[in-house]
This record gives structure tokens, C-alpha cells and sequence, in this order.
RNA sequence: GGCACUGUGGCGGAGUGGUGACGCAGCGGUCUGCAAAACCGCGUACACCGGUUCAAUUCCGGUCGGUGCCUCCA
């Protein structure tokens, strides 16, 4: 397998510690709103990820975090919490907030197929290894105290530019943001926040006698280190996360625990709508919901994103999740004429292979459309790309079955009218039948 | 303002220093009682201008356009 990683810009061979234990950490989404169809591509590039490593006879161990506590809200200059206020506007507590979305982030993703991570961490559950973490970074002499928090000196970490390539100089005199007095760098962070007085902050822990919470970066430092170890062999996430999230990560983690966090670092691009970047702040983002209300599965949503590569930007139209629902449509069909006639089916080995090569699932895509396939290839398809086909593809029923033979009769003895009603009949099932040279042959229409 | 990425037919979207995948749409045809999302076939697409080269869509430089990051976000 080649992977691209953003450490060294360049597509590796992926070698694990342990081919039996791959460790993979995937950045999850803040449960603060719906998510929308963007926050969804990411996990279906790194479902492709992780099918993708087990087709190729990996074992794999993979943790999702579920960011349950709140970060700073930019989008408005009010400094609020983003839970806090999601709580604020609805009238529930922040926990319930966190429920809720929490619920709908994760029918979402069972709807798209995405395999179950080992570990779903939710952030909430790890404030005593935070402070833990917080203690071995002070007592390493890595942090300072300011009035509201606990922060990161950036300066005593010297790789911290390195990995999202960072002009130091250049943020500092390009920077859009004031600086605070008390931040010795413009690139420290806080590791820890304390809550003022008189401030709203309904998730608080004590520490150092103060109520508080924990940073926005330190989470995933945590669970990484508590849930897999020092060092894993992948880590996910948005491009996005490069130069603040992820540099900010591997500052923490490697001077806490002086390992290499991660092998191999993967990032996805992003989506755009309407040529325009989808974002929570923006409001922008079409959601499954949305989707289905348009007649759309949340399958043939996979589709769309599999058509592209995961470090390519995409721009979702309506347009082109109708090309992905027909062409899906298209491969159910291959698998009801499967069903249906002997088909002598090509070695599905090759397109593996090409999706093994930095998750080329566009060209695989267009490798399935030339490869013939009988059901077993169809099975091992399916589970590569885990796109429900087999099973949206089921037999038909007996009942159909025998409306079938009854039209194949009628035709027999050219009663056309006959032959058409039953014909009506099926389309009723969601079946189509179609006339071919060697007999009828039925597919599903939707 | 600083730093990146990107520009392929009607719409998407791969890929490559030497006849430009694939899907959707469109067109033509076949089969057919009809129909079909069935079958067969069809597209003088690589932003523009220079440079390197025997040869550039592919490498280099510039121009123009698009997007992203620099602030929470996949």
C-alpha cells in the first residue's frame, strides 16, 4: 500500500509497527450542530482507509473522538463556548446538546456504512488524563500560567514549525488576530482555560483549585496516548487541522512523551458548496436529511465522494450526486444480472491493488466499470467500498417470481396486454423488467 | 497582507514527457409487439503566453481566474 504523508509531502510505502495491529487515530467532529455532507466526505475517505487496509490483510485499531466539550467560538465576538451556546439558544443543558448531536453524528454514520471504529472517545470521559498530560508538559517545564489559562510555550518546542511548514516571522506580521498580552508566542496555546468568575461554563472540572476546562487541542494528545500508546502508525484529519490543530497536537504529544505521535499523517480536502467552502460558521452545508429528502441514500452520497480523490477539493451539485445515485444504480443492476445468469467473473485483485495506491478510488471506480464480476468479486467489491450494493440488491421475491413466469408465458403466446400488466405489476415492486435476446431480465428501477 | 493549492469535453472527475481513463448527460444505431436505466458505437476537452525538449496537457517561468489556510471547523 502507498499512502501520501503530509510529514514528508511525499506518497510512502505504508509500513506498519504491527501488520496485525494497525493503530489509526481519526479526528472527530465537535457535537455542537448537524453535521453537515462535508464533515460526512472525511469519514467516508478514511472508511475507504481502513477497508482499504484490511483488504490488503491488516488488522486494524482504530479510535474516533467524539468532541463533547466546548471550544471558543470565533464566529461571534463574544468568546462564548460553542455548546454553551447551542445550550443558550435551545434552552438545554450542554450536555444534552452533546447528546443530541452526538446521536445524530452517529446515525449518520451508520447510515453511510462507515465501519465501526474500536474505540468512539468522547472527550468528556478523559479530564483526569488531560490534567495528567497537562502536569507532565508543566513539569517538563513546557508551560506557563496566565490569568485565564494555562498555555503552551510554542518557542520551547523547536520542530513546532516544521510539520505544516509554518512561517514563524510571516503569521506574526501577517497576523489578522490581536495578541494577547499575556501569550509569550502568537502561536502558543492553551492547554487548559480556567473559568473567570461570573463567567457561564457549565462543563467545569476543578484543577489547581479553580474550575476550568480543558484546551482545544489537548483531547486528542490524551486519548492517542491513553487508548493507543505513544506512538500510532496513521493519523486523520481535515486539512484544515495542519498548521493549528495537528502542530499543536504533535507539540504537545512529543514533548510529553518525547516519541513521534504518528508514522503516517493523512489529510482529506475539503468540500465545497456552491464553489464556496462548507462551514459550521457559515451555515452553508447541505445534510443527510437534506439529502434524503431530495430521494437521495446516503449511499449514493458515498458514491459521489468516492468518485473523487480524497485529497482532491470537490465541489458538491446536485448534478453530480445524481451521476454517483445512477451510476451506483448502474453497479445494483450488474449485481441483479449477477443474480440472475452465470457470469464468468474477472479476479476483482486488480482494482485492490489500484485503490491500495493513496486510496485511488476514482480509478478503481473505473477499473470496476470495465472488470466483469460474478457476486463472489461483487462481495469483495462491496466490502471495499462499502457501498450497500449486495445488500440493496437482494433476490427478488417469490411473489415476483412468479409474476415473471406468468409474463414470460403471456409473451410466449404474444397476449401483449397481459404481458404489460404484469410488466405495471413489478414496477410496483421497484422492478423493472427488460426484453433482451435471451429472455427477460429484471433490475430495480430506483 | 503572508503562505499554499488549483484551472482537463455539457456536468463531474482520473491520469500521463510521445494515439487524453471512467461516470452522468447528449447524439446515432441494434435488438424489440412495445418499452427499457439492455446492447453496440459516437466527442478534434488539458485557462492564456513564453521557455526547456526530437516531443508538453504533463517540467520551468509569467499572466489571468478559482479555492483554501493564516481564527472554531472534515
Amino acid at each position: 500500500m502507498k499512502l501520501f504523508n503530509t510529514l514528508s509531502r511525499k506518497l510512502e510505502e505504508f509500513k506498519p509497527f504491527d501488520p496485525s495491529r494497525v493503530k489509526i487515530y481519526t479526528c472527530g467532529p465537535t457535537v455542537y450542530s448537524s453535521p453537515h455532507i462535508g464533515n460526512y466526505a472525511a469519514y467516508v475517505y478514511w472508511d475507504l482507509l481502513v477497508r482499504t487496509l484490511k483488504a490488503n490483510g491488516y488488522g486494524v485499531d482504530r479510535v474516533l473522538n467524539l468532541t463533547d466539550v466546548g471550544h471558543l467560538s470565533s464566529d461571534a465576538d463574544d468568546g462564548e463556548d460553542k455548546l454553551e451556546k447551542g445550550a443558550r439558544l435551545s434552552g438545554k443543558s450542554v450536555w444534552e446538546i452533546a447528546e443530541f448531536y452526538t446521536n445524530e453524528f452517529l446515525e449518520g454514520f451508520h447510515s453511510l456504512k462507515l465501519v465501526e471504529p474500536n474505540t468512539i472517545a468522547k472527550a468528556t470521559d478523559y479530564i483526569k488524563e488531560d490534567i495528567e498530560l497537562v502536569e507532565i508538559l508543566t513539569a517538563k517545564g513546557y508551560t506557563y500560567e496566565t490569568s485565564d489559562g494555562i498555555y503552551f510555550d510554542t518557542s520551547k518546542f523547536p520542530k513546532y514549525a516544521d510539520f505544516a511548514r509554518l512561517d514563524l516571522e510571516g503569521l506574526k506580521a501577517g497576523a489578522r488576530v490581536e495578541l494577547s498580552d499575556e501569550k509569550h508566542n502568537p502561536s502558543d496555546f492553551a492547554v487548559w482555560k480556567f473559568i473567570q468568575p461570573g463567567e457561564k461554563h457549565d462543563m467545569r472540572w476543578d484543577y489547581l483549585s479553580r474550575p476550568g476546562y480543558p484546551g482545544w487541542h489537548l483531547e486528542c494528545s490524551t486519548i492517542i496516548h491513553t487508548v493507543l500508546g505513544e506512538t500510532i502508525d496513521i493519523h486523520t484529519g481535515g486539512i484544515d487541522h495542519i498548521p493549528v490543530h495537528h502542530t499543536n497536537e504533535i507539540a504537545q504529544s512529543e514533548a510529553a512523551f518525547n516519541k513521534r505521535l504518528a508514522k503516517y499523517w493523512l489529510h482529506c480536502n475539503h468540500l465545497l458548496s456552491d464553489g464556496e467552502k462548507i462551514s459550521k460558521s457559515l451555515g452553508n452545508g447541505y445534510t443527510l436529511k437534506d439529502l434524503a429528502e431530495k430521494g437521495y441514500s446516503p449511499l449514493d452520497y458515498k458514491m459521489w465522494v468516492l468518485q473523487g480523490h480524497y485529497r482532491s477539493e470537490r465541489d458538491f451539485s446536485w448534478e453530480g450526486l445524481e451521476a454517483a445515485r445512477v451510476r451506483r444504480l448502474g453497479w445494483r443492476n450488474r449485481i441483479a444480472k449477477a443474480r440472475q445468469a452465470k457470469i464468468k467473473g474477472e479476479n476483482p485483485e486488480n482494482i485492490v491493488a489500484i485503490v491500495s495506491d493513496d486510496l485511488g478510488s476514482p480509478a478503481g471506480f473505473a477499473l470496476v466499470d470495465n472488470t466483469e464480476l460474478d457476486l463472489a468479486g461483487w462481495e469483495i467489491i462491496d466490502g471495499l467500498f462499502g457501498l450497500g450494493l449486495i445488500e440493496d440488491t437482494p433476490d427478488i421475491s417469490e411473489e415476483c417470481k412468479i409474476l415473471l413466469a406468468e409474463r414470460e408465458s403471456a409473451r410466449t403466446k404474444k397476449d401483449f396486454a397481459r404481458s404489460d400488466e404484469l410488466r405495471n405489476k413489478l414496477a410496483a415492486y421497484n422492478i423493472a423488467v427488460l426484453d433482451t435476446p435471451d429472455g427477460q431480465v429484471w433490475q430495480y428501477v430506483r
